[in-house]
RNA sequence: CGGGGUGUAGCGCAGCUUGGUAGCGCACGUGGUUUGGGACCAUGGGGCCGGGGGUUCAAAUCCUCUCACCCCGACCA
């Protein structure tokens, strides 16, 4: 394309509300546009970016025998009423009416559309396995959007759906999607990790995320590097154990503690170590109160919580003041286990019950209890694991140390197992002429997210660095002066070789000060970088390679077995 | 949803404290000179100062309501 014809608005100044570099980048590339927050333009080379990532998702999906089909992102709200999430999805859900005042939404996944759409055409178990796929824009309302296509409202997905006889099966089905999705971040070129990953609302038992490293990644996770262990900080495992002291259990009093309410103050007051307290937290869950009490070191998980609860996510909220008044009797901060005023349920984090002589608040306002101990002062239901992970926790695997790092979520599957296809009442016969639910698995990658993650692993002060595989087009051909006639001939016959070799060329024609198009190209990050100017008259030009500083003269003739010898590096092939 | 911040030309911003009818840089149009790392000269176009209401002779500026956007938190498939 000569980018004299191409809508490529670049800006020179970074647009203020850009935080992170993928952001401010894409922006600046001109490759999107915001409309409102949450919702982007995919601008044409940005929108290349998009395909080529499509792409490659498609052509590893294809090979691993899933089927593309395309669905519509309206849903009616019956199918979701089936499934029970209508109601449980909550307020991400984006709903609508139609002018019959019938009710829809549009399409945060899909898993009740699929099931329902094959539930009435498959029916025997000689027609499974079964994979279908499809790439889509998805909406989902979040509460705060952010990071430009990290977080959208609406997002391109590439979302896929496995149907099996039994849980055996659709194992398979689930290692050749993992498989399959190594084969995609491998080719993307991103640096990743899979990590065991919570359910949370789709259901089922078993995840894994792939998330890309990066330091503006919103997923935390934990990691081994011992072993294999990896997972997401809501998911981890935590195996801490409390250093227990040898000492007598003492008798329990009240000590007067003004204005002494967080686990700091507390630390400082009594001169004993923060793990010597039990912290209460309030919870209101679903609208009921509910007390948890952690190690006053350790921080709770609130999505065990939420699974241990069996709430949803989005229904578990920490409680106002007035309602800790009203259960503990005292202000926020002296809360504990021992003569709560209502009666609620008391949670525990197994680790608690461990601890001796225990500092928690006295549910009256400026005291607490010192030297409360489990089962001979308070009995509660006591739960294995509530706690956040942190670094510093052993793995739950080996024992080693774990490690803490952040990355992008772009890809997730799930293990399913009946929860749709029982609720939709989606059955087939199997060889003994029995009715049995599909088992199913989903899997899904952020198209447009994986395209920020790329830029967030590739980019450097200047602008991005495509990898091939991803870039809008591989090569730009920046024609020094467009005024000089050698040197603008010259910059098109290679404009047209190229092309006919099938490598997909910018030209620089643009009656531009040298200066504006060098940075421009910095800018968009097109992998190679062909220089027409001074030696044209010699059919000598420059070739660079976007992501090193190095440029070397070279003859016209030689440009060809150069951008092949840089496809080869990144193991690139055009078809 | 809680806390904080910002809305003035396409982008980045000043003006607001102390009211007098809008300005700078970049970008854009035209003419010219330039062309190896974001040129220069001349000239020109573009604003319901986010929106409503109020105070005032007079509001970008003061008051009030509202909307949008951003950040932190909460939440997250």
């Amino acid at each position: 394309m000569k980018m004299s014809k191409m809508y490529m608005p670049t800006l020179r100044e970074v647009p203020s509300e850009a935080e992170i570099p993928s952001h401010q980048l894409l922006l600046r590339a001109g490759m999107i546009r915001k409309l409102v927050s949450g919702v982007y333009s995919y601008l044409p080379l940005g929108y290349r970016a998009i395909k080529k990532v499509e792409k490659v998702v498609r052509e590893e999906m294809d090979r691993a025998d899933a089927q593309e089909l395309l669905m519509s992102a309206i849903q009616p709200r019956e199918l979701w009423e089936a499934s029970g999430r209508w109601a449980n999805f909550g307020p991400e859900m984006w709903r609508l009416r139609d002018r019959n005042d019938r009710e829809f939404c549009l399409g945060p996944t899909h898993e009740e559309y699929f099931t329902d759409l094959i539930k009435d055409e498959i029916k025997s178990y000689k027609q499974l396995p079964l994979n279908i796929y499809q790439i889509q824009t998805k909406y989902r309302d979040e509460k705060r959007p952010r990071f430009g296509l990290m977080r959208c409202r609406e997002f391109i997905m590439k979302d896929a759906y496995s149907f099996d006889v039994d849980e055996e099966a659709m194992k398979v089905a689930y290692e050749n999607m993992w498989e399959a999705y190594d084969r995609v971040f491998t080719r993307l070129r991103l640096n990743y990790k899979v990590v065991q990953g919570d359910t949370g609302a789709m259901g089922g038992k078993v995840s894994h995320e792939f998330m890309a490293m990066s330091d503006v990644g919103e997923g935390l996770i934990a990691y081994c590097k011992d072993c294999d262990f990896a997972a997401t900080d809501e998911k981890s495992e935590v195996v801490y154990s409390i250093p227990s002291k040898e000492e007598e259990l003492k008798a329990v009093e009240k000590v007067l503690t003004p204005e002494v309410k967080t686990i700091d103050a507390l630390v400082e007051f009594f001169g004993i170590k923060k793990h010597n307290f039990g912290k209460a937290l309030v919870y209101k869950a679903s609208g009921k109160p509910v007390v948890v009490v952690v190690p006053g070191d350790r921080e709770l998980n609130e999505t065990k919580l939420a699974n241990y609860l069996k709430v949803p996510g989005h229904e578990l909220e920490m409680a106002d003041e007035d309602m800790i008044k009203d259960i503990s009797g005292a202000n926020k901060g002296f809360t504990g286990p021992v003569g709560l005023k209502k009666e609620v349920k008391v949670l525990i984090d197994k680790r608690v019950t461990t601890i001796k002589n225990l500092v928690v608040g006295a549910n009256e306002t400026d005291y607490h209890l010192i030297n409360v101990n489990y089962g001979r002062d308070f009995v509660a239901e006591v739960v294995e694991d509530l706690l956040l992970v942190q670094e510093g926790d052993s793995c739950p695997k080996c024992g080693k140390e774990l490690h803490m790092d952040r990355g992008i979520e772009v890809g997730n599957i799930f293990q399913l197992g009946t929860k749709y296809s029982d609720s939709l009442g989606a059955k087939f016969l199997d060889e003994n002429g029995k009715e049995k639910p599909f088992v199913m698995g989903s899997y899904g990658i952020g198209v447009s997210r994986s395209v920020a993650a790329v830029v967030e692993q590739y980019h450097d002060e200047k602008g991005i660095c495509w990898p091939f595989i991803v870039a809008p087009y591989h090569v730009i051909i920046t024609v020094v002066n467009s005024k000089n006639d050698e040197q603008k001939n010259l910059g098109e016959d290679i404009y047209r070789t190229l092309k006919k070799k099938g490598i997909e060329v910018m030209l620089d024609d643009r009656n531009e000060r040298v200066g504006v198009k060098f940075n421009d190209r910095d800018l968009i990050g097109i992998p190679v970088q062909i220089t027409v100017g001074k030696r044209a008259a010699e059919e000598i030009v420059e070739f660079s390679l976007r992501k090193s500083e190095e440029k070397q003269e070279v003859k016209v003739g030689s440009l060809e077995e150069l951008i092949f010898a840089a496809f080869e590096e990144e193991e690139f092939s055009l078809d």
